[in-house]
DNA sequence: TTGTATAATGTAAACGCTTACAAAAAGACA
DNA sequence: TGTCTTTTTGTAAGCGTTTACATTATACAA
C-alpha cells in the first residue's frame, strides 16, 4: 500500500530478484510473460514508483532540464516556459525553472547552482541581464559547459559560441523604425531597457541605423532607459513629455516590451494624446493582453512558445548550432500613420 | 577543473578522507582549521559541487518542493508560483512546477507522477480542475499523503481534510453581488468557469445567495459557463447579449477572472455598451494589466504572491491546519453605479 | 612517563536503483 | 538421453553522498 516501497519490496512480493523487477520497470525484453505479470501486479498493489533519485544515481540521467528566465511575471517568459515545458514533456523530460535572481544571487560562480542539480541540460534566457552580472554568468557557464549541454535564448552576440536560438534586436528595431518612418513619423522615441543590458545595446544599434537610413537626426531626449514594467514605461514617457515642449513631442514610441508599452499608453492618455493619431505606440512580445488594450497594441510577436520548444529540441539534439528565432510584426490600432500635427502649428 | 568531480577526487586532492570532505561541505564542526582550508581549496580548484542526486539518496531530502498549477499563462498562477518560489528559496528549497495537464495526463494514479520525484512536499492548486478529474486526483493524493506533505490552495471544500490556504468563492461573489446591488444593479450576470469545476460551484452558491439576499429573481440567461481566457469571456458575453433583448441586457457582470473580464470589456465595446455607464464589469485576480485596461478593471486582489509564500510556509511547518487566504476588492472605473438605463426606455 | 578525555579523522555500510556478468532453466536436436 | 543453444533469472558491484562507529592524534593531568 505504500507509495514509497522499494524495488526490494516488489521483488520479495513477486518472488523474483530486483533485476527482474528492474527489467519489467524499464520494459526490457527477456522477461517471461508470467513473471512480468506477477511483477506488475505487485507494483500496482504497492503503488510503487521507482525513485527518480536512485535512477539518476546509476543512469547519470535525470530526465530533467533546467531553464533560467528573468521572471515569470512577464507573460513573455511564461510563454517561453510553457513552450519548453510542453516540448520537454513530449520527450519524457520535465523542466525546472530557475528564476534568474535565484541563481545569480549565488556566490562567485553562479552556474554551479545549476551544476549541483545534475540536469540533463539547461536553457538560458540571456535577456535583461545586466551587463556585469551577465559577463560573470557567462564566465561561470564556461565551467559548466563540459558537463551539461547548454542552449541560449535571446539576443546572443555572434561572438558568443553557444548553441542558441537567437534574434537580432537591432534588425527588429530597424524594421520597426523603417515602418514608422514610412508612415511619416520623424520624431520617434525608444523607451525602455537597461542601459547595461545586452539586448538593449542591440536595440540601440537598430534605432540609430533606422534614423541613419532615413537621414533623421538623433535626439537624445527621445532615448530613455528604464525597467521593464508598466510603471517604468509610464514614468519614462511622463518624464520625456514633461521635459519637452509639446511641439517636440515624439509622434511614435517603440517600447522595450508590451508592459512598457502599456505604461506608455497610460502616460499618453494622461497627457491628452490620442493613440495613434497623436502618438503611435509599438510594443514587443505580443502578450495576451495586447489585443485587449485600448487601442489594441501593435507589437512584435516573438513566437515564444515555439521558441521555448525549439530550444528544448536543440538542447536534446546535442548539436552546436545557432538558429534564428521567428518573429513578425502584428499590426493593431496603436500604430498608425503620422497625422498632420496640430501641436506643431499651435506651438509658436 | 571539473564541475563534475566527486567527493573522492576532492578527498584525494586534499589528502583526507571523504568523511572529512563531507563534514566541510556540510559545515559541521570538528574539522581542524588547517584541514578545512585544504579541503576548501581543493573544492574551489575543482569547481566541485556535491551532487544533489546523491545527497537525496542518503539524506532522504531533496530540498525540492513541487507545485501543481493549472497553467502559467494566466498571470494569476505566475504570481502564486513566484511567491512560492521566493519563499522556498528563503528556506533553502527550490520549487518544481508541474503544469496540471502534465500530471493529470498520467495513467490511473496521477499523484504517483509526483511520488517518483521524491519531493519534500507539494502544493496543489485545485482551481479549475474539472470535477471528475479532480475527484480522481484527490483520490490518488490519498496514496501519496502518507509519504509527502501536501498543501492545497484554492476554494477547498470544508470536508476535504488537508492542510490548505483556502478562500471561499461563495463569500467573495456574494460580497461583490451585495456591492453591485447596493449600487442599484438588478440584472447581474455571472460569466465563466466550467460547470463541473469546484470553484465554480462555490461561485454559483454565492451568486444565488446574493440574489436571494436582495430578493432578486434568478435568470438563467445571466448565468454562463465558459473557459478562462479572454476569448471565452468575449464569446460568452456576445452570446448572452445576442440572445436577449437589449431591454434585458445585464447592467453588471461578474467575471471568473480578469482574463474573462477583458473579453467582456471587448464584447461590451463591440455592442456599443459603455463601461461602466451601461455595464459594470468586475474581474478577479487583479492581474498586472487590470489597471491598464480601459476602463481600468475593478477586481478582487487575491494577494497571490503572499498566498504562494504562505503555502510554502505551511508546507514546511508540517502543521495540518487550514488558513484563510486574504482578499480584497480593488475598486476601479469598470465598476460603477447603475445609471438610468436608456435601453430600457428605448426598448418598446 | 603513562593514562585519560577530547578533538580530529577515517572506515564502511547504506540509500534504491541499473547493469555487466553469471547461473539456471527451458528448448532443440542428435 | 545427453549436449548445445537460447531464454530467463539472479548476483553483485557501482553510482556519490551521509552517517554511525571505529580509530588515531592531541592535550592535559597525574
Amino acid at each position: 500500500m505504500a507509495a514509497n516501497s522499494t524495488i526490494y519490496d516488489i521483488a520479495a512480493e513477486a518472488g523474483v530478484s530486483i533485476a527482474t523487477v528492474s527489467r519489467v520497470l524499464r520494459e526490457e525484453p527477456g522477461v517471461s510473460p508470467r513473471t512480468r505479470e506477477r511483477v506488475i501486479a505487485a507494483i500496482s498493489r504497492h503503488n510503487y514508483r521507482p525513485s527518480s533519485i536512485a535512477r539518476g544515481m546509476t543512469s547519470k540521467k535525470t530526465n530533467t532540464l533546467g531553464i533560467v528566465l528573468p521572471k515569470l511575471l512577464n507573460p513573455n517568459y511564461a510563454m517561453i516556459f510553457t513552450g519548453a515545458s510542453d516540448a520537454a514533456r513530449a520527450a519524457g523530460c520535465s523542466v525546472n525553472l530557475f528564476p534568474w535572481r535565484s541563481i545569480v544571487g549565488q556566490a562567485e560562480n553562479p552556474a554551479l547552482a545549476l551544476a549541483e542539480r545534475r540536469l540533463d541540460g539547461v536553457i538560458i534566457c540571456v535577456e535583461y541581464m545586466p551587463q556585469e552580472e551577465n559577463a560573470r554568468f557567462l564566465e561561470s557557464l564556461r565551467e559548466l559547459r563540459p558537463f551539461m549541454p547548454i542552449v541560449l535564448i535571446g539576443c546572443v552576440p555572434a561572438e558568443v559560441d553557444y548553441p542558441a536560438i537567437s534574434y537580432n534586436m537591432a534588425e527588429i528595431v530597424r524594421h520597426v523604425m523603417a515602418w514608422l518612418i514610412g508612415l511619416g513619423h520623424q520624431r520617434i522615441a525608444l523607451i525602455g531597457g537597461m542601459e547595461s543590458d545586452q539586448d538593449q545595446k542591440r536595440r540601440d544599434v537598430g534605432y540609430l541605423q533606422g534614423l541613419q537610413d532615413a537621414k533623421l537626426p538623433f535626439v537624445s531626449s527621445y532615448r530613455v532607459f528604464c525597467g521593464g514594467n508598466p510603471a517604468d514605461g509610464e514614468n519614462a514617457l511622463d518624464g520625456m513629455l514633461e521635459q519637452l515642449q509639446p511641439a517636440y513631442w515624439p509622434t511614435a514610441v517603440i517600447a522595450l516590451n508590451d508592459l512598457v508599452a502599456m505604461g506608455c499608453l497610460a502616460s499618453a492618455r494622461r497627457h491628452g494624446l490620442r493613440v495613434p493619431e497623436d502618438l503611435s505606440v509599438v510594443g514587443c512580445d505580443n502578450i495576451f493582453c495586447a489585443p485587449y488594450l485600448l487601442p489594441p497594441l501593435t507589437s512584435i510577436d516573438m513566437h515564444q512558445q515555439e521558441l521555448g520548444a525549439r530550444a528544448v529540441e536543440l538542447l536534446l539534439s546535442g548539436e552546436n548550432k545557432r538558429e534564428d528565432a521567428r518573429w513578425e510584426m502584428v499590426f493593431r490600432a496603436s500604430g498608425g500613420p503620422c497625422e498632420p500635427d496640430m501641436r506643431e502649428r499651435k506651438g509658436e
